[in-house]
RNA sequence: GGGCGCAUAGCUCAGCGGUAGAGCGCUUCCCUUACAAGGAAGAUGUCACAGGUUCGAUCCCUGUUGCGCCCACCA
């Protein structure tokens, strides 16, 4: 409470009106997210007859806690679901975490690393317990920021990628793949990360440009000898041949042949393959099948013999020596070696090439020749491409479809077994005598002496691409899949389309029966700093959302960023655009305490048109336009421009213009000003129910002040179509324009802006009449008492203000200032008569433009005429 | 090597065929009885460059330059 608190004590519906005069969110923000919980506002009925609304929360990773990336996500996903609840849908948003396999053990690891610990001290089952106590830990500050956030989630209905019923979820549709030969086990070259020491899929591979060294070997003697090139020297340990294009003439008499391997006492032979491309440095390419995707098909083709020369950890396992050195170490010893025979014939560095890096550890990755489970990505992958294609999935915006089919029309297969412990154990047993036995959810494993599940886990992003049905009860036939499934929109980053979006638009179609997941995806940017860098820990630049909400209020940080949403666009933030926002949350406070002071209410229909001043008709008219285009940015995703519509609405129009004409009306009292209580209690009850979505908090707060109704979230959404009254907004520009202009003549001539002035008003012709009153009040104008002399008069539209300034006109300034408008009329004559005189334009120009600029030229005309008489005037 | 996007006010971004916009910042004045987290008034742009289409281009087309991003098994 502040000392410039206002009676009365009580308003419309007896509740205190004694609003602080500033917003303090940290005193309603609790204690009304704990009231919605507790009401269960926000959990869904699937026995509902309402139509079901549902989105599904892209489940944050346990590893660690919610940065400004997911509060924007979650402002976005909860203002869809608000809205759609106050429309008079079953609501449901579903929250839920993800295990994160590798990201999680890693963070394990290395906090067991700090102890001194590997997790094989531990052991499997004890190290995935401990992984499970992490998981509560910070799962925990997880939910706790969401709750901070005001995520309007059903948290009936959270979920863990590791429940049981997820699980068997992933064991089911495991099984169900394996069936139809979409899931198989195959030795192939994967991304191997030595120091995760596991495979990883092609996309967890980040590809950087490394400056690295090409150098050329000469294999062979003689006449017989070649040349190749090569920027991982070491491989050649496990060269099983080379190969050059069939077509090729430097090379067609060694075809067939062998030449002798460098270093070793291996002869290799000399294979032609179309693969090779003769344009490219020697045309001959050394083949390591065992080390490389390109060579290992090489090699299948030609039925070559693979030579693994390395171990888990990239160290190397030829006997000899190079024997126990890391691939880096190996790779200078060879060269060294080779350089010392006289092989290298040339040497370029620094090279640059492409070096896949792990995306979780940055550790470079070793291609490897390895056993491992696949999905067999095509036939999902079209259908997951197709129903983009002809419409049934919507992506917006519509330029990022192009990177959703360039990944699922190229998609290669894609290894889903994980040497990790963390995770769902792939569903496999294995017998005595090579039985390979898929064991689905209720059935039991094979026993018996010799049987063994296997060992691997299941990549992440195979459970998490089931989550929009595997939540809501999949593969069981529940109510809440029947009702909510499929669900609406499914909004994330743009940056994981390929990780998370594809593969649950493969998984959707494959296990619902064709049916897609969702109906629309609607892809964010991402959050940036202020000058629009990524934001990132080890940047420095990287904000936690809950310093921003505990400083400036959860409200103001949503709408900063729901303002900040242009679709697929990334949203720069700065704590400038939070404070800014903060002020509009208190802005909005202050115009609804004005409104209770003064006795605004929502009780009863709204009065006839007939008894409104146009005033009130002005801001009815503007209120039922502005929820027009509310809805249609809501239906578009366009959260910048709605926030942007409705901030400028409210300051502008209601705050700057309504409110303060109001006060007169209200000083006058009467019949006009018990109209204008009503429709300030709809414009104020209509624009807090359209802001709610974005800023659950403060709404919340001054409506059910103001209405003394229970809740904003379960209130109905306004309708459009209502009140329009052109009429009434030309007239109110009109006001609007005749007090500006006074009010920079004043400015001009150095009035203080409260500074009372004898006046006399004359708004004959303007049809302005009913609103003298309050133009002499905004314009702090007192009547002309008998001694009024006038040293200046200004006309304006119709209206004419004369004004006594007691002799001191700063003559001066005004002209400066008249000189100035009246080049620019000039100027602007000038343009649309030039226009105007154009034949082709008259020719082609259509009807309504020339309209526009016709009514263009008459009001520089006008103008021009005005400013004329105004100067004359000054000068004589 | 492919694909995509962006260049608009000091900063971050909207606009995208008919007089250049917002937020923040900036200047001047004001604690006017909702709000100084406020009010009033104001300044600021060859809309990257060069061509083209058009009666008219910041907006469409082509090219140039400079930045991003995504994808990629060319040794």
């Amino acid at each position: 409470m502040t000392e410039n608190t206002q009676q009365p004590a009580t308003g419309p519906h007896g509740v205190p009106t004694d609003l602080p005069s500033r917003y303090t969110p940290a005193e309603v923000e609790g204690k009304l997210y704990e009231r919605w919980v507790e009401r269960g506002w926000f959990e869904a009925d699937a026995k509902s007859d309402k139509p079901p609304y549902t989105i599904v929360i892209p489940p944050p990773n346990v590893t660690g806690s919610l940065h400004l990336g997911h509060a924007f996500q979650h402002t976005l996903m909860d203002a869809l679901t608000r809205r759609k609840r106050m429309r008079g849908y079953e609501a449901l948003w579903l929250p839920g975490m993800d295990h994160a396999g590798i990201a999680t053990q890693n963070k394990v690891e290395q906090q067991l690393a700090e102890e001194g610990k590997s997790r094989h001290d531990l052991g499997r089952e004890e190290f995935v317990e401990r992984v499970w106590r992490w998981k509560e830990e910070y799962g925990g500050k997880i939910l706790g920021q969401m709750r901070r956030l005001g995520d309007g989630v059903d948290w009936s209905r959270e979920r863990f990628t590791m429940d049981e019923g997820l699980s068997r979820a992933v064991q089911t549709i495991f099984k169900r793949l394996y069936e139809d030969d979409l899931i198989y086990r195959a030795e192939r070259i994967i991304n191997w990360c030595p120091r995760c020491l596991t495979a990883i899929s092609d996309i967890e591979v980040d590809h950087e440009e490394r400056d690295g060294e090409l150098v050329s070997i000469r294999y062979g003697e003689g006449e017989n000898s070649l040349v190749v090139a090569t920027t991982r020297a070491e491989t050649m340990l496990g060269d099983t041949a080379v190969a050059v294009h069939p077509e090729d003439e430097r090379y067609r008499h060694l075809i067939g042949t062998e030449v002798r391997l460098p270093l070793t006492d291996r002869g290799i032979p000399v294979v032609a393959d179309e693969h090779v491309d003769p344009g490219f440095g020697t045309g001959a390419v050394k083949v390591t099948p065992a080390h490389d995707p390109n060579d290992f098909e090489i090699g299948r083709r030609h039925d070559l013999p693979s030579y693994t020369i390395m171990d888990e950890r990239a160290v190397i396992t030829v006997p000899g020596p190079f024997e126990g050195l890391d691939r880096l170490e190996a790779r200078s010893a060879v060269v060294g070696a080779l350089r010392s025979q006289g092989r290298i014939v040339a040497e370029k560095r620094p090279y640059v090439h492409a070096v896949g890096h792990c995306s979780r550890c940055a550790t470079i990755i070793e291609p490897r020749l390895s056993l491992q489970w696949w999905v067999r990505v095509e036939p999902l992958a079209r259908a997951a491409g197709d129903a983009v294609r002809d419409g049934r999935v919507a992506i917006h915006p519509p330029e990022m479809a192009g990177r959703y089919f360039q990944w699922v029309d190229n998609m290669h297969d894609w290894c889903i077994s994980r040497q990790l412990w963390w995770g769902h154990r792939i569903p496999v047993w294995y017998g005595p005598n090579g039985e390979v036995v898929c064991v689905g959810p209720e059935e039991e494993p094979p026993t018996g002496e010799g049987w063994t599940q296997d060992t691997d886990v299941l990549d992440t992003w195979f459970s998490s691409g089931l989550w929009p049905f595997s939540t809501l009860g999949w593969p069981e036939e529940t109510a809440d899949l029947a009702k909510f499934y499929p669900t609406d929109v499914l909004l994330t980053g743009h940056d994981i389309i390929f990780f998370w979006v594809a593969r649950m638009m493969m998984f959707g179609l494959y296990a619902m029966d064709g049916t897609p997941p969702f109906h629309t995806i609607a892809l964010t940017g991402l959050v940036r700093d202020e000058r629009g860098k990524k934001m990132s820990k080890s940047f420095g630049n990287s904000v936690d959302p809950l310093d921003w909400m505990d400083a400036y209020g959860s409200d103001a940080v949503r709408f900063t960023l729901a303002r900040g949403a242009n679709p697929g666009v990334d949203v720069p933030i700065g704590e400038d655009w939070v404070q800014a926002s903060r002020n509009f949350a208190n802005k909005v406070w202050n115009a609804t305490r004005f409104a209770l002071i003064n006795g605004a209410t929502v009780e009863g229909p709204l009065p006839a048109a007939e008894r409104m001043s146009a005033t009130d008709r002005w801001i009815l008219s503007r209120l039922a336009a502005v929820v027009a285009e509310t809805d249609a940015h809501y239906d578009d995703y366009q959260f910048a421009k709605l926030c942007d519509t409705l901030f400028h609405f409210a300051w502008d129009e209601v705050f700057d213009w309504y409110v303060e004409l109001s006060k007169t009306t209200f000083q006058a009292g009467g019949e006009a000003a018990e109209v204008s209580r009503r429709v300030l209690g709809e414009v104020l009850d209509v624009l807090l129910r359209l802001l709610h979505p974005i800023v659950p908090f403060v709404t919340e707060e001054l409506w059910t002040t103001l209405t003394g109704r229970e809740s904003l979230v379960v209130a109905d959404w306004p309708t459009a179509g209502g009140f329009r009254d052109e009429e009434a907004e030309r007239e109110l520009a009109e006001v609007r324009r005749l007090v500006t202009e006074v009010r920079r003549f004043r400015a001009d001539q150095g009035l203080q802006p409260g500074q009372r002035v004898p006046s006399r008003l004359d708004l004959g012709g303007t049809g302005l009449d009913a609103h003298e009153e309050a133009v002499r009040s905004l314009l702090r104008l007192q009547p002309a008492g008998p001694d009024f002399i006038a040293s200046a008069t200004l006309p304006v539209g119709g209206a004419e203000v004369a004004l006594d300034l007691s002799g001191a006109v700063d003559t001066e300034a005004e002209r400066k200032r008249l000189t100035k408008d009246l080049a620019v009329a000039e100027k602007e004559l000038a343009q649309t008569t030039a226009k105007l005189g154009n034949e082709k334009f008259l020719a082609k120009a259509p009807e309504p433009v020339k309209e526009k600029i016709r009514a263009r030229r008459e009001a520089a005309e006008a103008d021009i005429a005005r400013l004329t008489a105004q100067l004359e005037r000054l000068a004589g």
